[in-house]
DNA sequence: GTGAGGAACTAGCGCGCGCAAGTAACGTTT
DNA sequence: AAACGTTACTTGCGCGCGCTAGTTCCTCAC
């Protein structure tokens, strides 16, 4: 024992020598062993006797011997949590709690020069939200991770299905604009997010007859947004798809800045529903996504992946609505 | 060894047998243990040989050996994670990691039924940036972590400087208003600061010999910022310093929306100069924090918990600043 | 010549667990 | 009666490391 405070740790040996029984009893009442028949009354006095003597599983000595270390790390992008990956994450963690699993969020510093979670805490598996950025995984792999989800080497499936964009630009032509203009965001973040809704966008505005939206990408605090804004105007655009609220957001306080009257000289609706959306005035029409169950699906996959279990179902269903406000009108 | 893949894992031992030296030399290497004198030859030997071989140490063996997980634990508030607070974080992260520390960083659910994770990573010590939480310290004292930062049972001394709302309060004097209320958040997960700066804030009104300002915590998205403008304006109140930038756009939103004329008819100062708050139209006055420097005096704390190691000097000064915009105007 | 100290390693125990292989007693089936 | 299966445990090795206590040889000072 190599600790100096005068409080040991209880062991497994402790509450064996106490009841005079055997360390593995202890062991597999503890683990609830399958394979193994113990009695009902051993089984009372080892949990009772672990209580008392207030016993916690050394996790290092589990590890060891058992060759895993039952976490579960998710690398996250640098993006904003909102209220719905939050509670994502909540559910995925119970899940994986209730399997023995711990589950680690990671957002590795774009420019950081520490060691990667993925080397210093060992994983049995690493999970991302989003594709592996370039070399990512290589260095995962590197740390001996055998098990990333998803599967770097699998083929280019089905992409996260993207409705919301299809939403804006269909609501947008209802409204009877036919001049419509995307807005991305310049955050290099994010470029992948935003390419994704901009070809959604384009698809709806393709399916309605339109031909491909201008479009623009815009930074948040400097004067990108009055810019893209003077351009689409001399283009005769007359409503805007943002990629989200806060480009939305932008969108609307540099039209405001240079004397337009929102939504009658433009239309703009944001993505996402968050609070922001609702405070600016006007406030901003917007896309929620209702993302739940999404946890659940990830901690099935990760125990799939490290245990002898049946893939999940299909994720679920990620449904959009339209959120109507003051930011978007008729267009004759 | 438990595992069943094909790959078995490089250990000391091995690098030990192709070099035909013992083990504990191998570790000595390894970890350059002080006290050890290892010769310059038998050193790179070793090092080339862990190197080709690809060895990893088995963190779970080193923590059963030593006692010590070296994993740092820094409970986060549910706070937006802000840019800033990126950076201090990956500032702790490096100077851990420079002394075989991992930082991981955690976000309690409020609502959560997960274990936390201080129990099942049994970390080596637990922070928090802010106070622990009613329960928290004593669930991870139970927990098995004996080293606390904040110390839950210290006086409470010093608390952490605010001296944005001082700023705020003085600027509004400085232009005039001498009828000023204080803007704080109904969010439950950031009650204690909001009752810090309102103090402050408080405080400075004190020292201006204004009488103890008015105040209202509002939510962002429902009806109670309009509320709250209708009894200041009732009071005479002229101008608003807000807990944050958040509250102070849902302060002027909820006025442009009343039919006010800002700031003419209400000037709104917020803080943590958001980017939200130079999209809003009119742009809205704030105060910068700058915290450069803490991620390090974090893991300087961390370390002298761990080790036998002096505590960090007194920890970085924050430097705030005012950034005016249009969202205020002199009061006559 | 003798003793002390340092260089450069070695031998091996312990950390606390998982779990394969085993034992003894009892009940059921042939 | 013998064989087999089940119940309810036990024995003890291995996981991979940290590190104490030790060994051998060499050098230097007295």
């Amino acid at each position: 024992m190599s600790q100096t405070t005068s409080t040991r740790r209880v062991t497994a040996a402790d509450i064996a020598r106490s009841l005079g029984i055997s360390r593995a009893t202890v062991g597999f009442v503890l683990n609830d062993t399958p394979g193994q028949t113990i009695s009902e009354a051993t089984r009372t006095r080892v949990l009772d006797e672990a209580k008392r003597l207030g016993y916690r599983t050394n996790i290092a000595a589990r590890a060891l011997a058992s060759g895993r270390s039952r976490i579960v790390l998710l690398v996250l992008p640098d993006w904003p949590l909102d209220f719905n990956l939050r509670r994502n994450i909540e559910e995925a963690s119970l899940a994986l709690d209730e399997a023995g699993y711990a589950l680690i969020t990671y957002t590795p510093h774009p420019t950081g020069h520490s060691r990667p979670l993925w080397e210093t805490l060992q994983p049995d598996v690493v999970m991302s939200m989003t594709p592996f950025a370039p070399g990512q995984a290589e260095s995962i792999r590197a740390a001996g991770v055998t098990r990333l989800i998803p599967d770097p080497d699998a083929p280019v499936g089905e992409e996260y299905p993207e409705d919301g964009p299809v939403l804006q630009v269909r609501y947008l032509f209802e409204l009877g604009h036919r001049s419509i203009a995307f807005a991305g965001s310049a955050d290099p973040r994010v470029a992948d997010l935003v390419a994704l809704r901009r070809r959604r966008a384009n698809d709806a505005a393709a399916a309605l007859g339109l031909p491909p939206l201008p479009s623009a990408d815009i930074q948040l605090t400097d004067a990108s947004a009055g810019g893209a804004i003077d351009g689409w105007r001399a283009a005769g655009i007359t409503a805007v798809a943002a990629y989200n609220d806060d480009v939305a957001a932008a969108l609307v306080g540099a039209g405001l800045r240079m004397g337009l009257s929102l939504p009658r000289d433009l239309s703009v609706i944001g993505h996402d529903d968050t609070p922001l959306a609702s405070m600016f005035q006007p406030r901003i029409s917007t896309i929620s996504v209702n993302t739940v169950g999404l946890g659940r699906y990830f901690a099935g996959l990760a125990l799939s992946a490290v245990e002898d279990r049946p893939l999940p179902l299909a994720g679920p269903e990620l449904r959009v609505a339209l959120v109507p406000r003051a930011s978007t009108a008729s267009h004759d």
